[in-house]
DNA sequence: ATTCCACAGGAAACAGTGGTCC
DNA sequence: GGACCACTGTTTCCTGTGGAAT
């Protein structure tokens, strides 16, 4: 066991490069957020109407991922919550994610959650609790507008993510939401915040729900690469030790994030991850190769644990598409038949497959061109586009696949 | 100009699960 | 205990598509 003995022996005298571990964190909030200083301002002036005793306008966010706007509405929201309890007004401010709460009832449940009206809540309320399942939604709905108006609750109700509520049936939630007020004569409020990465959501949103919904709107621009640098820079201050990093290793890490439409948490996921790679090797500080490793680290992960955690059946369509010959739709579908022919599992429809294909290509893991052969007729030619090491890596320790000697 | 191929992908329906309500 | 509800994964049905063949 002395190797072992070694790398831990090492590990635990060699030098640590990083300090402050946290602030490497995608999760981790500065206390002021560079270059977000006017979003910051409006989105509080635009808030700043419960102090008055007013409902606030209802508030969009709109900008591509990493650019800083949950980070802006966390902040601000929390400091407004301070201040409101200083000056003794109560206010509420759930914030809750539609992608991972991702269908109208649940969004209900998170908030019935954020109130303590769940299911774990009191017995006694029985008429406004909202337990897990079970309700229908209008019965949900009325319950945590019950709860609210009785007991006069001021609540800034911000939804994350908020594209992925429109398709699925969720903007019923937010017409009764941005309507409520009206019924809500006795007092409490509650006021939307979405925050959406889709500028176009909006055009698939009922009509009454986009005028109340968008009263006021607010873009946030992509991070420059110089400006990525700038975050980097302020970051890895505080996160690394003196000397443990340098200039260019930052300047590079802006400019591959920068690349990809300014995203600043991928950024900083970039240094965590080079500097843990630096730290693994015992370099005495994190280097440009380290940056690189890192980058392509990054995408494989991804990538494998995608391969990995995919559904049985999205496994075999994965094998299914590296057996067949030219990748076009009707061969893969023959070889995933004959797969499952050959484990004697009833295959799933073409419609379905071709479901999962699409799910597969949004993940990244495979791509799809249309080929059209006129009268050999139209179809998909699907490719992967992981490494097929990647891939069988991934594979290697599904039961399902090793009955098929794979 | 028309026909035809092999699909893509939208919409609706359905089955099964896990729950509440009365 | 039966009626009802949400939700997920799936099937069924159907319309639309672009270019080679006729």
């Amino acid at each position: 066991m002395s190797g072992v003995d070694d790398i831990f022996d090492r590990a635990f005298k060699g030098k640590s490069l990083v300090r402050n571990r946290q602030t490497l964190n995608i999760d981790y909030i500065p206390d002021r957020l560079p270059f977000r200083d006017d979003e910051s301002n409006n989105l509080a002036l635009k808030l700043s109407n419960v102090f008055k005793g007013a409902r606030p306008s209802n508030l969009l966010l709109f900008g591509k991922p990493g650019t800083g706007k949950t980070a802006v509405v966390k902040t601000v929201v929390d400091r407004l919550i301070k201040k409101a309890n200083e000056l003794g007004i109560q206010i509420t401010a759930p914030i809750i994610n539609a992608k991972e709460a991702n269908t109208a009832y649940k969004i209900l449940y998170e908030i019935a959650k954020e109130m303590g009206t769940d299911d774990k809540g009191p017995k006694d309320k029985r008429e406004e609790k909202i337990p897990f399942t079970g309700l229908s939604l209008g019965e949900a709905n009325d319950r945590i507008l019950r709860h609210i108006q009785k007991n006069k609750i001021n609540m800034i109700l911000v939804i994350d993510e908020i594209d992925s509520l429109v398709d699925k049936n969720g903007d019923v939630i937010l017409y009764n939401f941005t309507r409520a007020n009206q019924r809500m004569a006795k007092g409490g409020f509650i006021s939307l915040v979405g925050i959406s990465n889709s500028l176009t959501f909006k055009e698939k949103l009922d009509p009454r729900v986009r005028s109340s919904l968008s009263e006021e709107e607010t873009v946030f621009n992509p991070y420059t690469i110089e400006q990525l640098r700038q975050i980097l820079s302020t970051r890895a201050k505080m996160a690394f030790s003196e000397d443990a990093i340098t200039d260019a290793v930052i300047n590079l890490c802006a400019a591959m994030a920068g690349r990809e439409h300014g995203d600043a948490r991928k950024a900083i996921d970039l240094l965590r991850v080079s500097a843990e790679l630096a730290e693994r090797e015992h370099a005495p500080r994190v280097e440009e190769k380290h940056v690189r490793v890192a980058q392509d680290k990054i995408e494989k992960d991804a990538q494998f644990l995608a391969i990995q955690k995919a559904a049985p059946q999205d496994k075999l369509v994965m094998l299914a598409i590296a057996r067949s010959k030219n990748g076009f739709t009707g061969e893969v579908y023959d070889a995933y038949s004959a797969l499952c022919k050959k484990i004697d599992h009833e295959p799933l429809t073409q419609r379905r497959i071709t479901q999962i294909i699409s799910e597969m290509e949004l993940l990244g893991v495979i791509s799809t061109e249309v080929v059209n052969q006129g009268r050999g007729g139209r179809s998909q030619r699907i490719r992967i586009t992981v490494p097929l090491a990647t891939v069988k890596d991934a594979l290697k320790d599904d039961p399902t696949l090793a009955e098929l000697g794979y």
